[in-house]
DNA sequence: ACCTATTAATAAAT
DNA sequence: TATTTATTAATAGGT
């Protein structure tokens, strides 16, 4: 958008095909980082960088930490929806890349737990909360906390029953569920 | 950019922020379309769409597999420049948390060669060789094929020398080595 | 969803 | 390589 329009192909021209990517990678991770502020969005952007070959990555969130937790999503998507134009994959390597992306799922929702639990950590040894700035994160965190304030009650609960007349605890419920809808 | 210049904070309003996550989101995707084609770039992106649970996420390029592709490059920025605000991590969860990201540095190399041998296969039982687009995928597609072309000419070399008066092969170079620069 | 006044991005020049 | 500016492109608010 400017002096002239451009063709919607590979420019040609070196130097302006690198000038071109630094303008637009700038305004690219711009308009991420406003998708994030204004829309609430979580987002993240990778750029393999062609033209530096010290840093091969850009990526937004700054944060490696923070493009896994997002890109973690990505494993959610369904089975069905991936690998749609790969109806021609060998049997064997198929299994093999099916079999290690499943690896990947789980230790993706390991490390997640893993994270959330040191959060928890941090807090409760005086973390300040108004850092985390993250939906998620916090939504996590919530999901997490509640869970063991749940058994611990239910545990709590139970003793005291045991204690007073011994019988097995109701399954009325003791904390209201997490909101997990959209906010407003 | 429109009738009136927006604040850049998040929006309170839902409607307003859903209807400017359609649009905004629309144009990301544009931009980064732009920038891969214009620029030659790899590039990905990930929106976690909030308004509409039913697809988690929203990507670029369409097929997860690319974008696995793309992303694992984000594994190889040095282990320095990541967790740069995770100073205060536990030693457990940290050693953890390494370990599991390790794991998964190892099983992304692993599913890039399968990949890229399932490439090789295809191209041998007659796979069109115009419809790959992707700079990088040639790359390692011709990396792969000369590795085995090295080894198979030195095997090839071994054997005939044997053949002929027993004696072990020279190092000289056989085949010129790839060209890993940049393209102009 | 479509329109358009207005802001934002950027290609070429410097 | 940084700045400027003429132009094209994106989009907020309205319909």
């Amino acid at each position: 958008m400017a002096r002239t329009k451009v063709k919607l192909e590979w420019m040609r021209n070196y130097a302006a095909r690198r000038q071109s990517y630094r303008k637009r990678s700038k305004g690219l991770l711009k308009k991420v980082s406003e998708l994030n502020v204004l829309c609430g969005v979580d987002t993240c952007v990778v750029l393999n960088n062609p033209f530096d070959m010290e840093k091969p990555s850009e990526i937004w969130p700054k944060q490696v930490g923070d493009v896994r937790r997002i890109l973690r999503r990505v494993d959610e998507i369904p089975e069905s929806e991936r690998n749609k134009n790969s109806s021609d994959l060998d049997g064997y390597l198929r299994e093999k890349i099916l079999k290690t992306q499943n690896q990947i799922r789980k230790t993706s929702a390991q490390i997640q737990e893993l994270e959330t639990s040191k959060m928890l950590f941090d807090c409760m040894r005086g973390k300040d909360l108004t850092d985390i700035t993250d939906e998620n994160t916090i939504r996590n965190l919530i999901w997490m906390v509640d869970n063991k304030l749940t058994m611990a009650t239910y545990r709590l609960r139970y003793l005291k029953e045991e204690e007073d007349e011994p019988q097995h605890p109701t399954n009325g419920s003791i904390i209201p569920p997490v909101e997990s809808t959209r906010m407003n």
